[in-house]
DNA sequence: TTGTAGGCGTTATCAG
DNA sequence: CTGATAACGCCTACAA
């Protein structure tokens, strides 16, 4: 079933269907009648395919993540699905892995396949040898990254302003009375990196001589979580509450900080980041910074969207985050 | 960059370099290796398009899930992604959220954009409508359900065995003694009704006789493993262990247990279901069913290349769970 | 072994 | 307002 049966059907040329399709003007309302009647009673969809071979491109953006198993991560490209499909187009969901040949390789099939954009959950890309690729080779479609930083033409930015939720973090600690204050950086991601630096710089606007002392370092996930504490406690460093990167080495920390018999958050408050359903599966609930993951997944299609329009259209773009005050401060 | 500049650029016509790049034969060696070299230097990838328009599909699958932010989910969609991509398909997302009439949207333009496969993550249908429906509009394409149950020509399915999970369960709840064993329903989806049943069966079959009393629902999350505990403390039930039908809610009893000073496993058992994150964020760290994910994500895909490649397969694989023992037993 | 020509299903450009 | 007809980029008989 083709337009070509359409046409026949409705006694006039493909052309008039077409423009009827499309809602195109030029066709007697009477004639746009009767083919939309055929229309509607053939149960015909026009072939995307054929449409793209006359567009240069297919209705489907690509949205490229480390790993859709990150929950922070599904979050993200839930948005970005639901929001994209509204506005007619599909997603096609890439998971990298972290590394980076695999990301040229799903970029250049995207490519093949002429989408009409690109989303990157992340850092999903490392280097700037890549970056450099993706300008050069794809400049003709638009990339948005989020929370990731890098800079073409061709590149816009969506992030979360770390900063301020490192500020929100630090002032709700110093009403709680709190002087101590370390952070636990679990990522050198762009965003991780970005909450370490924000934690040294604020620290110090504070007052705090040895802010970059305060800092520790660990892996990702629930074991990065309950080893760093081992270390902290090694250094003998004082200190009464513990800003974590990640939830999921929040929730590790609290873990080993109460089988010492610490309690939180009396001796130790504790914040997590990202506002994870890890945060609500601890005893006591975890405060946590809220990264904001719907209200930037909105923008990016948003964005997307004006760009493609050829509207005019910002670069980058940041929005604040929230604390989610729960019991372990 | 079409085949017709590489056709020049190497001074043949486009069918040798159209046979150069499907690797057929009947071509000269010579010949074959002057056209890959200019192929190679000028970075030209043929249009998946236009070669979608003959053969009238693109090299894509979808996959529909309810919601790929439940960590289960997107476990199973990252396998299949990954596992689909190294055959050379791209995978189309799709969030359905539960509604059928999303579904069906989702279904029709995936089918307008020429997929080759649809696989369903879990009972992303509920009712027998949309099953026909999808039957009867799209019978050339097959679509792969996993861990649910619908029937037509075109339709295979890829299931866990969960009574062989809650076989398990219970023998190894019987090893410890335990003979008062509960079970908290939490999803009316088919996975969820299917441990339920076998739950009943297999108690019967150990000689149980009230084991339909055995079975308590509740709704799902923490939240549903925290309510149902006050409401199985109200019936005055005896009972020892408890299994959940996720990690979740297995969980949020857990932490109910606790609170009121029920010491888990000594008072106690429990065991949860999927084996996710959760079951490793809590204290005691949770016994519980894997539902191996990605094994059933890799037999989907490997049918799926089976069925498209015209071979011979079955119409229903099944395959056993694994008990994962931890603390809380 | 190679090339020519037709077709895949649309959209777009012209004539009428 | 409508209808031929030429792209779009590739594959595939069929010819040479």
């Amino acid at each position: 079933m083709n337009i070509y049966d359409i046409a026949k059907e409705a006694g006039v040329s493909i052309s008039t269907v077409s423009r009827v399709l499309n809602n195109k003007p030029n066709v007697r309302i009477e004639t746009r009648k009767r083919v939309e009647a055929v229309l509607k009673k053939s149960d015909y969809a026009p072939s995307s395919i054929a449409r793209g071979l006359v567009s240069k491109s297919l209705d489907t953006v690509g949205i490229l993540t480390i790993d859709i198993r990150v929950p922070h991560y599904a979050e993200t490209a839930y948005i970005l699905e639901r929001e994209l499909f509204k506005l007619g187009y599909n997603a096609i969901l890439c998971n990298t892995g972290g590394k980076a040949e695999n990301g040229i390789d799903y970029i250049t099939t995207l490519m093949q396949t002429g989408v009409r954009g690109v989303v990157l959950i992340g850092s999903v890309f490392q280097n700037k040898y890549i970056e450099t690729s993706l300008i050069n080779s794809f400049s003709h479609i638009p990339f948005i990254v989020m929370n990731a930083q890098l800079s073409a033409d061709n590149i816009y930015s969506v992030l979360l302003n770390q900063k301020h939720g490192m500020a929100l973090c630090l002032d709700h600690l110093a009403e709680k009375g709190h002087t101590d204050i370390l952070y636990v950086q679990d990522a050198e991601t762009f965003s991780g990196t970005n909450k370490a630096s924000a934690f040294i710089e604020l620290s110090e606007k504070r007052g705090i001589a040895d802010a970059a002392e305060r800092l520790f370092k660990t892996k990702r996930g629930v074991e990065g979580g309950r080893e760093v504490i081992d270390r902290i406690l090694e250094s003998k460093r004082k200190f009464s509450a513990i800003v974590f990167g990640d939830d999921n080495s929040a929730v590790g920390g609290m873990q080993r900080l109460q089988e010492l018999h610490r309690r939180i958050p009396d001796d130790v408050a504790i914040i997590g980041w990202n506002n994870t359903k890890s945060s609500t599966l601890c005893v006591p609930y975890l405060t946590t910074v809220d990264n904001q993951n719907e209200m930037l997944g909105i923008i990016s299609v948003k964005l997307l969207e004006n760009i493609l329009a050829g509207g005019k259209v910002s670069r980058s773009i940041s929005i604040d985050s929230g604390l989610i005050v729960r019991d372990s401060t």
